[in-house]
DNA sequence: AATATTACTTGTCAATTGACAAGTAATATA
DNA sequence: TATATTACTTGTCAATTGACAAGTAATATT
């Protein structure tokens, strides 16, 4: 597996010959048709298409469109674990009063940056397959068990609702992410831009302080 | 329009020559495909299939996959606008203080027994197409702007967070619904299933506490 | 009973799909 | 410079798709 290494002008003759940049240009075209359109909706030559590369790619590449989602999942997950893991340990260091509340601020500005990631959580939520295993087993599972945590040490302190930490897991990511995921029904209705950063924060406020008991209205 | 005035047993030689039927086994078996796998991913012939009759009848009886789409959509609106309707209803009995949270009590009962409504919902928002606008027009668009009406009257009366109305109405139907449009997911993470009526009543409650500001704990 | 209408059946079509294979060209290695 | 490897290109294939059309059979109408 060459590291990059190559091509010091990043625009040298047509970026021929980089099999890296190719790859990436495949992942993130089939990132976003496989989050909006779900895995069989979409076809192999229209990522193709969207990424600008020839036809036949993709199977060099990666062998099989199953494969190539197997890539997509992995490079989201690992871009979420870097980002929302950072997010986290940031939080930490927080008096404890204020963890939840920032903790959920932290995650709603999450989703905002990066929707294709409740959109595949959607898509492959719904039907027990080979890709919601994957998702279960790759990502989500100890995802599922941080926040459960974070929100099971809120609660025991009394600074979140008393409610099964399997609701509150459902209740935040259902609360958080729609407006995002659904972002071209949240503009149609609203005429708004829910990624606006003014947008954005209100949400993250709005979640955060349903969750956080009594005085604290700030 | 013929109405339903035809045979008498219901199971007669082999309910051949019953349009009505015929139409309404492939409504419901459109309405499962395209809600757990969206308009572009879901056959005709699947269909078909899943309904049990036979090749051709989607476009004897809609014309096409199109026209089946818009059927099957202003079947379930029609079945929510009569559900929720209703529920609605007996929800401005109340007394003021309480409307609310029997208001989201009521809705999440409602999306446990049809989550093919908010399934429909998460597949069309993301894209903006005809299907969304169809959605928008017919169904979406009312409801939004009586969930704001709701809640802007409980707020006044103090009886709701202080937040904005576009993210409650994002807010309450995120929480309300993640739960059970991804079911399978949330049976693979928590081994219980999402709609036995306790664990709905416990959404529920979970749900409307959080929007019920003070003392109020039930 | 004769005829018309309605409901269903089946054959076929062009377009799209994922996959594979046989190429060509660019670069690396010896 | 010769050769091998890697990256890309294209032709082709069987399967699936939505649609249509030409049928047949069951019921309704006269």
């Amino acid at each position: 597996m060459p590291s990059v290494q190559h091509s010091p002008a990043p625009e040298c003759k047509r970026q021929l010959r980089d099999a890296q940049s190719t790859k990436l240009k495949l992942i993130n075209a089939a990132l976003s048709a496989f989050t909006t359109q779900g895995f069989d909706a979409s076809s192999t030559r229209g990522i193709e298409n969207a990424a600008g590369i020839k036809r036949g790619l993709i199977n060099y590449h990666f062998g099989s469109k199953a494969a190539l989602w197997k890539a997509s999942a992995d490079h989201l997950m690992s871009i979420t674990e870097q980002d929302l893991g950072a997010a986290v340990k940031r939080v930490e260091t927080l008096e404890e009063s204020q963890r939840l509340h920032a903790f959920v601020r932290a995650y709603v500005t999450f989703c905002a940056d990066h929707p294709e990631l409740n959109r595949l959580m959607i898509q492959e939520g719904m039907t027990a397959d080979w890709r919601l295993d994957w998702l279960l087993d790759r990502s989500v599972r100890p995802w599922y068990r941080q926040v459960c945590r974070v929100f099971k040490h809120a609660k025991t302190l009394g600074f979140a609702p008393q409610m099964d930490p399997h609701h509150f897991y459902y209740v935040l990511t259902g609360a958080a992410t729609l407006i995002f995921s659904n972002a071209a029904e949240a503009q149609a209705l609203s005429g708004r831009n829910p990624v606006d950063p003014v947008a954005v924060n209100a949400h993250a406020e709005a979640v955060a302080d349903l969750f956080t008991p009594v005085e604290k209205s700030r």
